[in-house]
DNA sequence: CTCCAATATCGAAACATTCAAATAATTCAA
DNA sequence: TTGAATTATTTGAATGTTTCGATATTGGAG
């Protein structure tokens, strides 16, 4: 399968749930701490740490330490170079991947 | 949780996956049938019918039974919306979520 | 160093997803 | 109606995700 779905499918899958959505907008005006966030949710600690590290390793988030907080901030280039990967997958192209793929290679 | 994170985070569940991406990029230039589909990847038969499953009820793909074929279009009003509420979310706002919400309703 | 506050990791239970084999359903043609 | 082609559903095993309580780590205050 091309890099390109493993890739943007990985950063998909860590927004394809409403709480982390949820908090990519909240991250959207401004980096927050792990504290901010848990304030506005119904869940505990340690599913908060978890979800981030699922946006971090996703690369749609940053995290800064600055003593005892550690504060969140969106990746605003990767999430550029996402809405772009969608709008290429969306709409029709003159170089079909339909037009030139036989059976894959996966 | 607001709706809207969980409409979208659906339908972002739903392409969240190489294979179904793939798929959506397919049906990019022009409705598909399951056969042609399946031409073009290595899965089997229910595999596919069941990725598709997931497509359509996402409300990402409708499909069209013509005699013995199905056939799969994009719902491109749909795709629209979804890269609109994605925008949204990645974009910081005057009125964020961030600086009206307290605990939510989850 | 010791304690406290903030965050991260671990371990486990519950639940959801994936995928293929087997089978069913639908449609057309003969 | 029978058979072949196409697509859908069911089933079950393997795997992954979610979430929590318990615990560990990290950094600053005293």
């Amino acid at each position: 399968m091309e890099q390109i779905y493993v890739d943007t499918a990985k950063m998909l899958k860590a927004i394809s749930d409403p709480k982390r959505l949820r908090i990519v907008d909240m991250l959207s005006c401004g980096e927050l701490c792990a504290f901010q966030l848990l304030e506005a949710f119904s869940v505990t600690q340690p599913t908060l740490s978890h979800d981030m590290k699922v946006l971090i390793e996703a690369g749609i988030v940053n995290d800064r330490r600055e003593g005892k907080n550690t504060y969140y901030s969106l990746d605003n280039s990767v999430l550029a170079a996402l809405q772009q990967a969608l709008g290429g997958m969306f709409r029709p192209k003159p170089e079909c991947i339909c037009r030139k793929n036989g059976p894959d290679d996966s």
